[in-house]
Order: C-alpha cells, then sequence, then structure tokens
DNA sequence: TGACAATGAATGAACGTTCATTCATCGTTC
DNA sequence: GAACGATGAATGAACGTTCATTCATTGTCA
C-alpha cells in the first residue's frame, strides 16, 4: 500500500497531468483555467507554476505523455499471438482504460489544437508515423500479408487504411451520448473495425456471395 | 456584379459567419473574440449581438449552415452518374471549396466542441445520419451493390465504413503542413480512400494476385 | 422627423501569472 | 536530544490583461 515515491517531483508532475486531462477532456484546453486544474488535483494555483512555466506547456507536456503512452500500447500490441489481436488491443485502448470518453475527447482536441499549433502538429505527425510504422511491420511479418490475401496492397496501404478508420472511429467516438457505457462504445468501434480487417486480410476460402 | 440583396438581414447573418469560419478555422472557437469577428468582417463588435445573442449563438449558426451545406453537398453528389464519382464529389469537397484546410478545421473543432456539448453533439449526430442515410441509399440503388460485388456486407455497413475513413483522412487533413496546397492534399487523401472504395465494390474481375 | 442600422467606449467578470508569506522538514551545533 | 537556522514546497490574494456583452450615441434613409 505504501509506495515509495522514487522522485517527488515527478509525483507531482504526474499528478497534475492526471487533472489537466480530466478537466480538458471535460471542457477542452481553451475554457479550462488554471485554477480548474489545481481544484481538481486539490492543490494550489501557484503550484502548479513550479512544475510548468504555463499553460501552454502543460499542453505540450499532455501531449508528449500521449506519445509515450501511444509507444507502451504499440509495444504491447506487437506481443499479441495474431495480427487481428494486435489491432485489438491498440485501437480500443481509448475505450476501457479511462472510463467516459476521456481519452477520445482528448484526442480530438488535440487534432484540433494540432491544426493552429505547428509545434503540436510536428509531435501528433511523429506519433502517427511511429503507430504507422510499427502496424506496417506487424502487417509485413504476419502469415496473412505473406500469404498474399492482401488484393495486392502493400503493407503500408494497408495500414493507412486501418488507421483512418480507427481516427475515424475515434471521432465518431466523441458523439456517443455519455449514457452509453465504455464497454458499449469498444462493441460498436469494434464492429465496424473488424469489418474492415476482415475485408483487408480476407483468407479467399470464404465466397462473397452464396 | 451587383447583387440585389433579397433580405439584407440575412445577408448580414452570413456576412458574419463568413468572417466567423474564417476566425474558427484560424484560432479555434474558444480563442477567436467577438473583435475578431467583427474586424475580419470590417463592422462593428456591437453589431453582431444585432443578428446573434451571443456567441454560442454564432457558433450554433455555423453548424446549422454545416448542415445545409452537406445537405446540398449530398443533393449534388446524388446526381453524379456513377457511385465512385458521388463519392468523390462528397468526400473531397472540403479539399477545394475554401482554399487553406478552412473547413477541415472548423469540423475538427466542431466534434471536439460536441465532445461537451450535447446540443452540438446531437446536431452532428444528425448531419452524420442524414449523409449517412444518403450515401446507404446511393450504394443500394448502384450496379456494384445490385450485382452482390460487396462481399456479402449490407449497404449500411459499406456506407460506415466509407464515412469512418472520410472522417479519419479529414482528421488527417489538419496535421498537413501549412505550404501544402489544397490539390495536393485532395489527391492524397483521394489515393487512400479510392483504395477503400476499390476494395468495397471489387468488380470480381481483377485477380487479387497475379 | 421618425425608425432603424451601426458604432465603439464602457463595464465587469474571468483568466493567466506573480510573489510575499507560511510552515513542515532537515541538517547542524552544543 | 534539544535548540536553532536554513530550505524550498505550497499557498492564495493581488495584478494586469483580455473578453463577452451592453448601451448611449451617431449616421442614414424614407
Amino acid at each position: 500500500m505504501s509506495q515509495v515515491p522514487s522522485d517527488p517531483s515527478l509525483d507531482r508532475r504526474s499528478q497534475i497531468l492526471e487533472a489537466a486531462i480530466v478537466c480538458f477532456a471535460k471542457r477542452g484546453f481553451h475554457q479550462t483555467s488554471m485554477h480548474d486544474i489545481s481544484a481538481e488535483a486539490g492543490i494550489s494555483v501557484g503550484l502548479i507554476y513550479r512544475y510548468f512555466a504555463n499553460k501552454e506547456a502543460v499542453i505540450s507536456a499532455m501531449a508528449d505523455r500521449h506519445k509515450s503512452e501511444i509507444q507502451e500500447l504499440l509495444d504491447r500490441a506487437k506481443q499479441a499471438p495474431t495480427l487481428f489481436e494486435s489491432l485489438e488491443i491498440l485501437f480500443t485502448a481509448h475505450c476501457c482504460e479511462n472510463s467516459p470518453k476521456v481519452l477520445s475527447a482528448f484526442v480530438v482536441d488535440l487534432y484540433a489544437e494540432a491544426s493552429r499549433n505547428p509545434q503540436i502538429a510536428d509531435l501528433v505527425r511523429d506519433v502517427l508515423d511511429t503507430a504507422m510504422g510499427g502496424v506496417t511491420d506487424l502487417i509485413s511479418r504476419s502469415p496473412e500479408a505473406q500469404s498474399g490475401a492482401t488484393h495486392g496492397l502493400e503493407p503500408h496501404e494497408l495500414a493507412e487504411l486501418i488507421f483512418a478508420v480507427a481516427r475515424g472511429m475515434l471521432m465518431l467516438d466523441v458523439l456517443q451520448p455519455q449514457e452509453m457505457t465504455s464497454a458499449e462504445r469498444r462493441t460498436r468501434q469494434l464492429e465496424v473495425t473488424r469489418r474492415l480487417w476482415r475485408l483487408l486480410f480476407k483468407t479467399e476460402s470464404e465466397p462473397a456471395y452464396a
């Protein structure tokens, strides 16, 4: 129970970031005040400025955190025994980890921010390139791709489609009414997404028409 | 050149909305001040309040305008001779009509707003349902679907995938650096999107593997 | 002159940021 | 181990600024 904090100032930083993502998901970056964050974290406003230069820096740090979270997620996905299981790990993480659309709301906001802030855009592009590189790799090594059951499309092209659908379903996620649970949203999204995966990696045994 | 204004107060409204979308795309809803909008429109701040109750109302009106634009776009797409051409009209409109990512930045912002504002969420969901209904219809009537070359998927399921990829590509659009032209972005997006369409409506003549 | 369109200075609330101050903790000294 | 000084994490009131909104005033046309 009693954790020994390795670096207390790191704990403070992540405590603040944890509070920040809750506020950002609830209100968005620019409608969240520093007082909101401090209240959510249970600390004073001034203390935030001991750990972050300004509000911009909090947003940037959140984007960085998102980058390393995706990196970890990718590593975890690579462990999965089949391509399909890897894809499921990757593309439904945002439904379960935090309960109510916290992550998807944050990511949509991040893209909105990226459209105006080139620094954020670079970072998001970087995250995307890394993740897509990883998935392209996963696809290349998969038996599905090596057996040639990919409609003559390159692994890279398949990855592009998979990511497009994933982003599209994430956008849809923020439209779902609050009363829908994470599990429900996950199921709905998996339904659509799996349809694409099956199509892309169709084992030619099943006939398209009976 | 000299238009006869049918209703001058309607013109004022759309003049303000025109200025607003430029500002919103440049800075986002909540970083845009009423002064920004009035300056862009070339009018005074106070005048905006003659036509809109408050800032929220401007955002809502913009969302409404978006709804009717999509409606018109759908009607135009329905006129096209083939399914593929209909889809191209629908899903690249945001690349050409306004020059530099204005529309895609606005739409991503709109989704971000929808994640917090249930009223906006309802409206966006409504737009989406209408558009998807239209496309589902287009697909049903298309020779591609009627010849059964759709992998046993329902028109509705095909539409879901098409819209997911479209939203995903729209998100990608806001990440593209400013120096990329609308035409370039359009080409890139069409490449990926067409790949999906060909896959979904594959004429079984072309073999997957040579 | 009357009716209405349009202006932009004025208002007050809210925000990001600063900083003087507090106080628990720790090392040092006897 | 008791007394004391130093440290810096933490506080929150205060500051300057920005912003949405209001409204007294001016301009315009019939």
